[in-house]
DNA sequence: ACACTGCCAACTGTCGACAGTTAACAACTT
DNA sequence: AAGTTGTTAACTGTCGACAGTTGGCAGTGT
């Protein structure tokens, strides 16, 4: 994620442009990317906006079909549902991790990113990224990398499921309580407790997401 | 994976082909991919085989160095350990996914599995082969796309991992046992205890494969 | 012998052009 | 009118050539 942006050549920042457009949702759900059209507007050629394309359907954000290009994912019912227990077996597993493994430092770092968005939410707002600050900091007290990439991957097709679904995502306080118990669990060394608690906040995050229809 | 079979283009193919060198070990751990070299070897241009290349380095299969091309990974313990971590949690889940949702027909598919390789291990032969294909069963019960992308994805790291260090993979006895332990855990709807048979199962493994220097 | 400097060969990064495929549309048939 | 077939425009797939970068090596000086 941030890796990509030591990719200094045109493709790596090929990648980085259109990730934004993509997760932003200026390309719509289940609209196509043009290679020529896009490649123009980025003033590059065909040859590293193609890689980059692949690059981001390696990551899920794109999907190709053959001989008839990319486009973004439309997601229904059951793909969040899958979606999701991906995502739980990876952060319910890190969170496991860092139950165990924590330093003091790890702690107060989750404590700290917690007592953020608590203030935040007092004054009315819970943005998305301070949810996601939180996670990253057990992300890091569980030292794991190569979970921790595929938590961020996992984590950043949730953020364009929003973008897609446009579901206006204020945070339930509920979720501030799951955060809460996730510290003390953590705080206790408590593995099993902390992968239990973490699946139950994703379960409910994942509900918020799925469509009443 | 078998899914890259239908890709009709040159690409698709040299994905496979690369693929199979790779994990054969006939690119050895740390050798330079040559671009032109291969890709002439292959009777392709450079651009189709450029984008295998990449496509395997999201998988894991080889690393990128800016301006020095792609090399396959050399993996000491630290990177094996985070690489079982990785698939420790992603197997737990599944067999803990594995427990909820089995029908009579999985667990039916699981024990031929089993009694394949306890047969085989009989002969005095227990190739890896089978216990993938045992693995592969609970996968299907699992059901659950994503998640079972990811586990093949990281069992493709492990295959690498012994075709680079040329560990002869005889399984263990422990290893039979583990299975039908998993078995009678799925049998019982029992997740919680699927999920931690599991987790020990590949705690195993993982040991035989670290290097006792 | 050692360190430094300036080449140089080999490779990756990028580009523009061509070939092949697809899906949509128009024309024709029944 | 509905279905079928031919045509075509827009796109992706592929290629060969050129530009840029890197690491090594010969050469020079100390």
């Amino acid at each position: 994620m941030m890796v990509d942006l030591v990719h200094t050549g045109l493709a790596g920042q090929a990648v980085a442009v259109l990730r934004e457009l993509v997760l932003t949702g200026e390309i719509a759900a289940g609209e196509r990317v043009n290679e020529v059209g896009v490649a123009q507007r980025l003033g590059i050629s065909r040859g590293p906006l193609r890689e980059a394309i692949r690059h981001l359907a390696s990551e899920g954000l794109l999907v190709l079909t053959p001989n008839r290009g990319a486009h973004v994912p439309v997601t229904d019912n059951d793909g969040v549902r899958a979606l999701f227990e991906l995502r739980s077996a990876l952060e319910s597993a890190a969170a496991r991790l860092a139950a165990e493994r924590r330093t003091d430092a790890d702690l107060a770092a989750m404590k700290e990113a917690s007592a953020a968005s608590r203030e935040a939410f007092a004054t009315g707002e819970f943005p998305y990224r301070l949810d996601l600050a939180f996670h990253r900091t057990l992300l890091d007290a569980a030292r794991s990398p190569l979970v921790a990439e595929q938590v961020r991957l996992a984590q950043q097709r949730v953020i364009l499921l929003r973008a897609t679904k446009e579901v206006a995502f204020s945070h339930e306080r509920a979720s501030l309580d799951d955060h809460d118990a996730l510290i003390e669990a953590i705080t206790a060394h408590d593995g099993d407790r902390a992968g239990q608690v973490m699946a139950a906040h994703l379960a409910r995050v994942r509900d918020q997401l799925l469509t009443t229809s």
